[in-house]
DNA sequence: TTCTATTTAGAAAAGCTTTTCAAAGCGATT
DNA sequence: AATCGCTTTGAAAAGCTTTTCTAAATAGAA
């Protein structure tokens, strides 16, 4: 049996209030009773029970994160990011791996609520209405990171998708590249899927080249969706000199796919990743990519959540972090 | 304020005792009542609060998880599989990264002491006295994963890692490979890279090869210091024509040196890796590599820490799972 | 020495659920 | 009609902590 504040109280020859100041108010009580206090919680390793704490403060000091994908390296740095920001705040972080399951991800939001997580942070994923409606009828305070919904009024971290998808498609272009093609995020499923195609096009008309507008072929987060949506590109478009990807994941597959055809990366078609994985330097070639903040993006999610939760509102509603070009070995002057 | 039993109780216009019945034996109140109290559930969107439950219960229905680094592949898989496994059993999962720092780990364990963790999985670094010693002071049951203990007596699932290294090494002298070196794992922090290198020596010396008995180099966990450690493997033994890696990252490692220095993978040096991540798939070139069964292994270590729970033992203290050779394209006959 | 002011400590309530125990209701049997 | 036995329900206790309120003890001042 756990030790209790009472076993504690009785072996220190006090009541349990005086045990209980000890811990939380150590100075209302008398030097040589606080000791002997101190010596019987550390002989029974005594640890306040947090469900009996649970029941008081009303609060479990614990978040809860959903992600789609816990196998995908871009996730990985963002619960990284995450989970150091809630050693900080004083949270612990309960991290449930949706694999995009609608069924699966609205039985998670049920566990948070029963086992009454103070907030969630929501990543990646779309929010649809199901997933807001049963947020709010649980009054769980949320925030999205790499999301955002314009039909809600919900907090958000994300990078600028538009700007940054531009950002990538300019460097192709001023690199020399005419024919330039896109593997992009299936729209139907994904947040980041239309701004990020509307940065390439604004990036082609803007320098005359919208020819190029058509040549996009989507596919659906993994590797092996970008390899086969790059045959269908280069089966189409077979001018293509450069591509944007939209995940460095993409990239991989994209180049997998042009080494298997033996078309030689950067040499004959220089592709541009996006996200900047750990992983993404430790490719051959290492990639060139539009980096995200990402650690930092989960990081700062904590951080907006705590402040939800400690004030009530957040400052900015929806925000935007910094993202980079990062040139590599996978592009190349035409 | 989130609606509590009484609150249904007086919307339903019975005793909280019914409204607890209605939930936890439901036949026991008659269907007029029973209806009743399932519309004011509904309708207040009442949900048990844990904390009362689990002072009654004393479980919380949640595990924890010691992973030493998150943006690490294999743990992503590890993960998965636990929190399948969670799912079916009915348990939440709270996992933290330790990032192999011990001040930090023995936090972690406090972190779980405090929020009353039924059990937790402890993956792949090694179980140092510390450790071991708080988490029975703690009175929290708990097995090893991708790990073992000699020193006590721990519930382990993990592979044979001795037995892999030899199959990864007997696959590559069978290859006609008679100059062969290694690159594995600092054996201060680690648990598996002793028996890996008794793995290779053993196949070595079985195929009269022991003159390579001394060409090991170590890392410590990540890409950059297998680069590095392959330079000086390189530097050392410049006749190598195969390099066992323990790790597939490791192997990442080593063929992003060999392409650096312009030699070719599996040309002219065949590199085997270990694990099977995701990833190893989709490196250029493809690894050949030792699966591990990364997901089962979460999966079952899951399951063992559910039977410790239940039962107050184990049926198999120190487990193995089957590894498999994975033959892919960063190997060739010499 | 006595009274006031202040510090220190304990008793009890609150927080929410489950479960035990007792009571009430009801039909059926004698 | 009275009793028995079963079903159904409610009251109350338990689980552990924090906190409020009250009481006791101590120190200081008159």
């Amino acid at each position: 049996m756990k030790p209790t504040i009472r076993d504690v109280a009785k072996m220190a020859g006090v009541s349990i209030s005086t045990v209980s100041r000890v811990m939380n108010a150590p100075d209302t009580v008398v030097e040589s009773k606080r000791s002997r206090v101190m010596e019987a919680i550390e002989a029974l390793k005594y640890q306040p029970n947090a469900f009996a704490r649970g029941l008081i403060y009303k609060k479990s000091f614990t978040l809860g994160l959903l992600i789609p994908d816990i196998e995908n390296l871009y996730f990985a740095g963002v619960i990284r990011g995450m989970q150091d920001a809630c050693i900080k705040l004083g949270y612990s972080l309960m991290i449930c791996n949706t694999d995009r399951d609608k069924e699966r991800t609205l039985s998670y939001i049920d566990t948070f609520h029963e086992k009454q997580v103070d907030g969630v942070v929501f990543a990646s994923d779309v929010l649809y209405p199901e997933y807001y409606e049963k947020l709010v009828g649980c009054r769980i305070p949320f925030v999205l990171v790499s999301s955002h919904s314009d039909e809600y009024e919900v907090a958000s971290v994300e990078v600028d998708d538009e700007k940054a998808a531009y950002d990538a498609v300019k460097f192709l272009i001023e690199l020399g590249h005419q024919e330039i093609g896109m593997i992009g995020f299936n729209h139907d499923n994904s947040v980041s899927g239309p701004p990020r195609v509307a940065g390439f096009v604004r990036a082609l008309k803007e320098f005359g080249l919208e020819r190029n507008v058509e040549k996009v072929k989507y596919a659906n987060h993994r590797f092996e969706q970008a390899y086969q949506a790059s045959h269908e590109l280069f089966s189409d478009y077979p001018e293509l000199t450069a591509v944007f990807c939209v995940a460095d994941e993409f990239a991989m597959g994209t180049i997998s796919y042009l080494k298997d055809r033996n078309i030689l990366v950067p040499g004959q078609v220089s592709v541009i990743g996006f996200d900047n994985l750990r992983m993404s330097g430790m490719f051959i070639p290492k990639l060139t990519t539009i980096a995200q903040p990402i650690y930092q993006l989960g990081y700062r999610a904590a951080e907006k959540l705590h402040e939800l939760l400690t004030t009530g509102s957040v400052a900015v509603m929806k925000e935007k972090m910094e993202h980079k070009l990062v040139v590599r070995e996978s592009s190349r002057e035409k």
